[in-house]
DNA sequence: ACCGTTCCTTGGACGCAGTCTAAACACAGC
DNA sequence: GCTGTGTTTAGACTGCGTCCAAGGAACGGT
């Protein structure tokens, strides 16, 4: 597994302290995060960034998918380290977010037809309610 | 077709002259829109009615399904006037919102195994670079 | 190792989306 | 009409994300 510095610089992007914080918190993490999780992450273990800087990196490093931008609905952005093309179920109750699979795996994994436009990515979400909310309720 | 105020008497909603108001604002803006949109459309049309309560309206009418609400990532909320189930496409240049029609038509349209969680909608965003941002680019 | 250019980071202020609260109001059944 | 309950309202408030301009750091060339 080549190491996060040379994932960066591959992209064309220089690599700073804070991509490589801010990537590493995001790993270390797992899941889906918001960018205000990590900022209080990356301060609870000493090396803390400013808001900004933290989106920003969350921008840059999902632009060069390294990151992914989960989406969710309206709301705050969750973000997750890359990990192959795959979709999400939302719970409707608690917001929980997971990963399903994708059939096929790659992208555009759908196709439909959206006159004189070029689509480059199906996302699925799948709404519904999530295991421990129904036990729960 | 049955008039709005019996639509929303049938689903158990009391119909009020707000309720009415912000429908019919969104049926005839068409399209997909945000409530700050219909807040200034209401405004314009001489019938301004409080943000709180446009809030209030479309979130109690997308409960029982007279409006939808559109999927489109981060970022405003849209809400188009419930016309059957469809998907989305989502222009990332200029971020326009377009219909596309579900393959299937009914809910949930694709099916998926999240253990132990109930799945009740499957939503399809697609991205890509819509017509007129392709020409004008 | 140094330099210069370009890219990146930073902090603070700002703007927009959406929620909350408590009091006034109005729909709908009697 | 009267009454009870669901709805509206204004305004303040929270949270997410962006913008700006100045300082700082990465990296290719020498």
């Amino acid at each position: 597994m080549t190491s996060i510095d040379e994932r960066i610089r591959d992209t064309g992007l220089r690599v700073t302290r804070q991509r490589v914080l801010v990537y590493d918190a995001l790993a270390a993490l797992g899941g889906h995060r918001t960018a205000d999780e990590l900022v209080s992450a990356l301060d609870a273990s000493g090396t803390a960034l400013p808001r900004a800087t933290v989106y920003n990196v969350l921008d840059d490093l999902s632009t060069v998918g390294l990151v992914m931008q989960a989406d969710r609905g309206p709301g705050a952005a969750v973000y997750e380290a890359a990990n192959g093309w795959h979709h999400h179920f939302v719970c409707r109750v608690c917001g929980a977010v997971e990963d399903v699979p994708c059939v096929i795996g790659s992208k555009p994994c759908i196709d439909t037809d959206v006159p004189g436009a070029v689509i480059d990515e199906a996302q699925i979400i799948f709404r519904g309610v999530c295991a421990s909310c129904r036990t729960a309720d």
